[in-house]
DNA sequence: GCCAACGTTGGC
DNA sequence: GCCAACGTTGGC
């Protein structure tokens, strides 16, 4: 059982429009960076997973889900009306994964970037490291912790 | 909209 | 395999 932390943009895929899902299940689609993959390829099912929200007002860590079904050939990379096509992309040799997501919980307040800077227990969070572009990141069973205590 | 940081591409 | 140019990310 591990823990991870998901990017996403609110406009794309925010954690209300995984609780509106009728099954809450997502699939967690359009990664394009090797390291992001490579851990999409490390994750179980049942891993819990932090939704983190990008490039918007609130910024910060707006609820959690958790992996239903684990990686699989991205389908978007297959599809030439989807932004995330990649040409460079076949049946035959994939190049990018997806996951399935499900929703778990919105935090009654989203725990905003600011405040897990200011925490010393996340110092080593992927998230707040200096230049840190990762969509996906592995997140310590400690720094779970301490996010979920803030969120307090 | 700016721009630092980083990843990718492609010529050599 | 180097590295300049370019594209993207994402906070501010």
């Amino acid at each position: 059982m591990s823990y991870w932390l998901l990017k996403t943009e609110p406009a794309e895929c925010s954690i209300e429009d995984l609780a509106a899902q009728p099954t809450k299940v997502v699939v967690w689609e359009g990664v394009r960076n090797y390291q992001a993959r490579n851990f999409l390829r490390q994750m179980h099912e049942g891993d819990e997973v932090l939704v983190y929200h990008s490039s918007c007002k609130l910024i910060g860590v707006a609820g959690t889900a958790r992996i239903s079904r684990t990686v699989y050939p991205d389908p978007a990379q297959f599809d030439p009306e989807s932004p995330y096509f990649d040409p460079k992309s076949s049946l035959d040799l994939p190049r990018w994964d997806a996951v399935d997501v499900v929703f778990v919980q919105k935090f009654s307040q989203l725990l905003p970037l600011d405040e897990i800077k200011a925490c010393p227990a996340l110092v080593d969070l992927a998230l707040v490291k200096k230049g840190n572009r990762l969509s996906v990141m592995p997140v310590s069973a400690n720094e779970w912790s301490s996010i979920l205590e803030l969120t307090n």
